[in-house]
DNA sequence: AGTCGCTAACTTGTATGGTAGTATCCTTGC
DNA sequence: GCAAGGATACTACCATACAAGTTAGCGACT
């Protein structure tokens, strides 16, 4: 496998950060797979050092574990990791969009329906890909509308851990359909200007995309948790007040 | 000036790490102040390598600047950044602590009252940073009794800015003693099982500490947005949907 | 005086060598 | 056949050397 830099960005080790991250994130990596510093180099045609520099800010991002003297692992997807995501998107997303609906000015309008218009051009023939990137625009568009924009870094970092599960599978037409539907009910409430219709709108796209993935976690146990890492995990010896499975925002 | 490194954590370089961010976050590091690979290395003794790399994961965190080929800064305080981290600690903070109320066991309330208890043995004798150690502890015990584990990680991550505010000057008493009132008052709501009360409580607490933040603000402005900085700034060109200053949650 | 250009002393970025720990496989001994 | 032990081939970690870019200062020339 030959991979290829791009020369865009400046530093070797950004760029090898970035295309590592998108080959994990989108399942060419599968979880548990074994990634050796020295291999990765010798395809990329670089040293060591920036190859190891990117695992490193890779493990920062819970996407590669490294286990000193022994290896380094895509991470496996942890269940519990990515209902925490979706706890946090939740939590930002509900309030952001209320502020969106709430201040949305016919500049902030006409970009949300240009952003949906993407969306139903890419429906049939885009790519996986490019229909998740569309996907990204409008959320994170509705989360700087509300003028923090620092905000959607941190949702976008919890928001790999949901991509990963949303790449297992190429989606069919029917949940693109469905995700475009659920956005433009979104955009018009916003448009529209009322908070209440567009924080529940918002509400039932995440919860359908987190029905999606519990299906996906039935149908791809292996990948789960570790369970194709090379070795056994080690147990988390510490305790945590307790972990109970994802259940919906109480305040709206 | 020699500094020392434990021997408790794995690497090298994830040691320096916690130092540097120690150090940063206390203020002992000034924004703005050059950071040299080399006068680390040799100050604590090992070789650029492991000092790099824990430079890389502090730019990761938003603690440092890298220039390529001109040197390394402390980074500014960003006062946006900073309200970028109250709006995120509101929005989470203020639903963990309902759903905390929600759920409050009878060991859950023993460990609150245990850390309220430490707070006030701390309030006379005890260091700034063992005050605001205890202080985490008792916003990460709220998130985390949610049963999220790792949104502590998201709410800690932001909360780095809003720190390093909080120690530009040392707490006197009258600030000490308003924060433990604060949180008894939050506290107090847990335990008797009264959402609302908790969350009006802690949505006062946050807005406390963010007037403090604003005071301070206006008291050191040489150490915000990289006035300090050695080397002039470069405009940040991107075009956002438009920043505004912070302002409280509309959903309560 | 002012400006151009060179030099020297920095900086970070990358390549490479050596070290110590781990896992695997194969041999040896029972 | 089977278990114990040792050689071997990995691994990541750290140290060091080199490369390339930036900046400050100084001197010569206009």
């Amino acid at each position: 496998m030959a991979l290829q830099l791009k020369a865009n960005r400046a530093t070797v080790a950004d760029e090898i950060v970035a295309l590592l991250r998108d080959r994990i994130i989108r399942g060419e990596l599968s979880p548990g797979a074994q990634l050796s510093e020295n291999e990765i180099a010798q395809q990329l045609g670089v040293s060591r050092t920036p190859v190891r520099e990117a695992f490193i800010q890779l493990r920062e991002q819970s996407l590669l574990r490294i286990l000193p003297q022994r290896g380094s692992f895509v991470a496996p997807i942890n269940l519990s990791h990515v209902a925490d995501s979706f706890f946090l998107r939740e939590t930002v997303e509900l309030r952001t969009v209320g502020v969106a609906a709430e201040n949305c000015t016919s500049k902030n309008a006409d970009r949300l329906r240009s952003i949906i218009e993407r969306q139903r051009t890419l429906l049939d023939g885009g790519s996986d890909s490019a229909f998740v990137k569309a996907d990204d625009a409008m959320h994170r568009y509705l989360v700087e509308m509300c003028g923090r924009p620092r905000v959607w870094k941190t949702i976008s970092d919890a928001k790999v851990q949901i991509d990963r599960m949303r790449c297992l599978n190429a989606q069919d037409q029917t949940t693109r359909r469905r995700i475009l539907a659920d956005h433009v009910r979104i955009v018009e409430a916003v448009i529209g200007g009322d908070p209440d219709a567009a924080v529940g709108a918002m509400k039932q796209h995440l919860h359908n995309i987190f029905e999606n993935t519990e299906r996906l976690a039935k149908q791809y146990p292996g990948y789960m948790d570790g369970q194709t890492l090379a070795t056994k995990r080690k147990r988390e010896a510490k305790t945590r007040p307790g972990e109970r499975p994802y259940q919906s925002a109480t305040l709206t």
